[in-house]
DNA sequence: TTAGATGCAAAGACTTTGCGCACTT
DNA sequence: AAGTGCGCAAAGTCTTTGCATCTAA
């Protein structure tokens, strides 16, 4: 018992909203569940499709954005790639390499000043589940010195 | 004599590099020069087209890459929309409005304590030129309060 | 002269949309 | 029974690539 909570939880929000609750919607959900890290909208497809082979890729941007808008998931843009997904709850920051691809994930604490920051200078309100931070890992930092 | 110098800047810096002159590159720059701010590749496009029709958007692309390589132009990816660029030299953070798609820019001091932060903590190399924060501008953060 | 640049058109990657049938409620 | 959600296929947006031609050096 450590997944099965989270998925009930989503279950319970779409009904929760009077949205139904599909055969693709719990396949989903579960997959989001089991990946605790960021997917694409593709990956997440193809996890689906080996638990329902007939759900198609634009079903889950459906369901991706219904979830979005009942705040069980969050997006986030990270470089040229395709758009990445995770279960809203873990707010956090990501760090993406632009040499190697690489994503880290960080503790929404470290966008506490700049956030307070942006926000007195410009009024902007940061969202810390959605900020991609471009760059260069450590490994590739190293690299590049060495090379 | 304002936008002329940063023209010959970049002329000048192809000459260098041994990369071939041409008509099309000089659109390109001189666009490049006259528009402070950012650009899509499909502003930029329909920019260089009223100086030269001919020329076409897979030209603008390669010639924006091309750019990227000698440092003389940097892009950012701001939210869904398409990539956009600029010239180097104005290191700057981009705030992005996830409500109305503003574009903030800031200066990159703004990032230096997280900057520290994080290559301490990850040994993370935090790109300037790149990052572009997203979350509300005081306009749409008011709009929401207000609502 | 000749390597590199361009224009055009086609292909690619990612995402959205239209439509009729199926399934949840 | 009623209406939402789904699968499929097509369209859309942004970007890249192949190839024959043209051009800067």
């Amino acid at each position: 018992m450590n997944v099965e909570p989270r998925l009930n939880d989503i279950i319970s929000a779409l009904r929760g909203a009077a949205h139904r609750v599909t055969a693709a919607k719990r396949a989903v959900a579960s997959v989001l569940v089991e990946r605790s890290d960021h997917s694409t909208a593709d990956e997440i497809t193809r996890a689906v499709q080996r638990l329902r082979p007939e759900v198609s890729p634009s079903t889950v941007y459906r369901i991706l954005e219904e979830f979005e808008t009942l705040q069980l998931v969050v997006h986030a843009h990270v470089g040229h790639g395709a758009t990445v997904y995770h279960l809203a709850g873990t707010v956090h920051g990501h760090l993406v390499c632009t040499n190697c691809g690489s994503t880290i994930e960080i503790p929404a604490r470290h966008f506490d000043l700049l956030s307070g920051d942006l926000m007195k200078t410009y009024g902007f309100t940061l969202d810390r589940h959605h900020v991609a931070i471009a760059g260069l890992c450590a490994d590739c930092a190293g690299d590049a010195a060495t090379r």
